[in-house]
DNA sequence: CTTTAATATCCGTATTTCCGGATATATAGA
DNA sequence: TCTATATATCCGGAAATACGGATATTAAAG
């Protein structure tokens, strides 16, 4: 069970930020989006998502090749509450864009 | 102005979040107490208590030789709403019991 | 079984962060 | 002015974290 101390640990950092603020309210989004939405060369997403998924803030689901994330549902409350409290002035200061095409289908 | 980034940061870590426990919900409390409840270096909390003030998340005053903080009160919303959010799970992991003592008047 | 595409992991390096003893600063009191 | 107390800052070293190119893994397709 992820801490409080972890918790903010993981959302420390812009790229991380930046990947929960694109999965939430978004349901499942495939890791090609992510890369392409953040500009990051593809070994640092996917560094990010692993210690994300290491302290259960997000799950994985592998559908072929493609793996798509989304926030762990079951998260504490008092960790999604953070969470959707943090990705609103988050969402502007990393000026954060939903992308509204999906890659895969 | 915080970012979001950087508040996550500052919360990331043991014993600054300790010491926002210490501080919420209390007025001001003075350094000797701090020091005193974590059972920290002197210098490590104060150097803790700097870069919380450099993020502008706690004030201090002088009162003679003593210094008391206490949380910023005019941090932005979402930023007051995440603290309070995490200080109650944070206070049960970190194991913070408030002091009933002030060490100076 | 080979190729291709998507993703994960490895690994050496660079950067950041943390630590705490030593020292500096600031203030009150004698 | 000298002393004592509270707090802040300095500094060198240790530990943790981040980076990204190279490589490994996995699975679909031919």
């Amino acid at each position: 069970m992820i801490t409080p101390t972890q918790l903010c640990k993981c959302l420390g950092d812009d790229t991380r930020l930046s990947l929960i603020c694109l999965l939430h309210g978004q349901g499942e989004v495939c890791v090609c989006d992510l890369v392409d939405s953040l500009q990051a060369p593809q070994s640092t997403i996917s560094r990010h998502l692993a210690q994300l998924r290491q302290c259960e803030l997000v799950v994985a689901r592998r559908q072929g090749t493609w793996m798509h994330y989304q926030l762990n549902p079951a998260l504490p409350q008092w960790a999604a509450e953070v969470i959707a409290t943090l990705v609103i002035p988050a969402r502007e200061d990393l000026n954060i864009t939903l992308p509204n095409t999906a890659c895969c289908g």
